[in-house]
DNA sequence: TGTCGCATGTAACCCGTTACATGATTTC
DNA sequence: GAAATCATGTAACGGGTTACATGCGACA
């Protein structure tokens, strides 16, 4: 039943569509984008590669929806075989954990052969960048989507409505993730501009 | 004079052999795995390939060791034309940031979708994965590297010896991770454990 | 008039992973 | 004797990114 070709972004547009209801890929780039971004990113080519992937697996059904003015919607859903792929993934352990790559902090570690104002330099675009990331993720927090109930069978999920608490406790995780890597980077800044003071004396 | 083709492994790659000095292809990938796993990874295969490149590019000298009991190592230095090159590649900003991916959170985050008893058995093997990596951590931390002197041409660096303060504040921010994310991962499974007594009673 | 947003895809490239390949020595 | 370590590479595959391609409506 589910073969060797599912991976992670494919349970990523799965579950999107599962939580969120049916919408099209565009749709669920821009989702990807709002709620999943602390923890893994898609390009809408990826997404439109994936969801016809999971068509042909009997995965998820496509219906168009035909316009005048703007070219057809093609509205995904999930199927039943769908969900039990969703369902069966949790299952299959185990996953692979934190893969992470930052040019930021490579160079830093490589500082020894930097000069101190170009390092500088490369840590405040780094705190601007995260600092905007965190707007977002609080823009983002701000509308967070409930827990689906009936169709999709979540089990057992307190039907209490309000945000979903697992991805409620996800944008927390990566809101403690900006502001641990914020905290370090203003102390790893502090340290070179000390160094760049020193070197001026 | 720099190409297009440096990619942020390349540095790592050179950055490694410029700090440790001189050393075999088999040694930038143990040194990759104690120094830089917390922001980076790499395969041999990988490591080969980009010793190669550089040295086609003249960034790096092979110097071949013969050896009888063993395969000959061949040892690669750095140039000054790599070591022009790794300077460089400090002003060449911006630097990309984090980039991050992780099944675990992944699976978390829909976990609406989930048996919580499933969730909790990958929640506590993500814990264990990443006690040992602290545990790996700590121990590294041990035997940090100092910075090189003299012929690397590391500008103005605090003469002091002991440990490279860049490696040791990169080691640190490893180390801050693992932390909030264990601290993270033990809330998440207890509320999720929470919610598995509750479905009992 | 030009760019942004909506909306969907294809094609190429490439970095990164996995597997293939070899072979001696040390350790259990 | 089997497995792990030292030591070096090549080949294939594949997921992910970038670029190519199209076309209308709205807004400045």
């Amino acid at each position: 039943m589910d073969r060797q070709d599912a991976y992670p972004i494919t349970y990523g547009v799965l579950g999107l569509l599962a939580f969120l209801g049916p919408m099209s890929g565009y749709d669920v780039k821009q989702a990807f984008d709002v709620a999943l971004t602390p923890i893994w990113n898609a390009t809408h080519s990826q997404v439109y590669t994936e969801l016809r992937r999971m068509a042909d697996l009997g995965w998820v059904s496509m219906q168009r929806h035909y316009q005048e003015t703007r070219p057809d919607r093609k509205v995904y859903a999930v199927t039943p075989a769908g969900h039990t792929a969703l369902r069966q993934w949790h299952t299959r352990q185990p996953a692979h954990g934190l893969h992470m790559r930052d040019e930021v902090l490579l160079r830093f570690t490589f500082g020894a052969f930097a000069d101190p104002a170009a390092l500088a330099a490369t840590l405040r675009a780094a705190i601007a960048d995260h600092e905007q990331r965190v707007a977002a993720y609080q823009a983002n927090q701000a509308c967070l989507p409930p827990t689906p109930v009936g169709d999709g069978a979540p089990p057992a999920a307190a039907t209490a409505d309000g945000p979903d608490p697992f991805f409620s406790e996800m944008a927390r995780f990566g809101l403690l993730l900006e502001d641990m890597y914020l905290g370090w980077l203003r102390e790893a800044l502090a340290s070179v501009e000390a160094r760049l003071v020193l070197a001026h004396t």
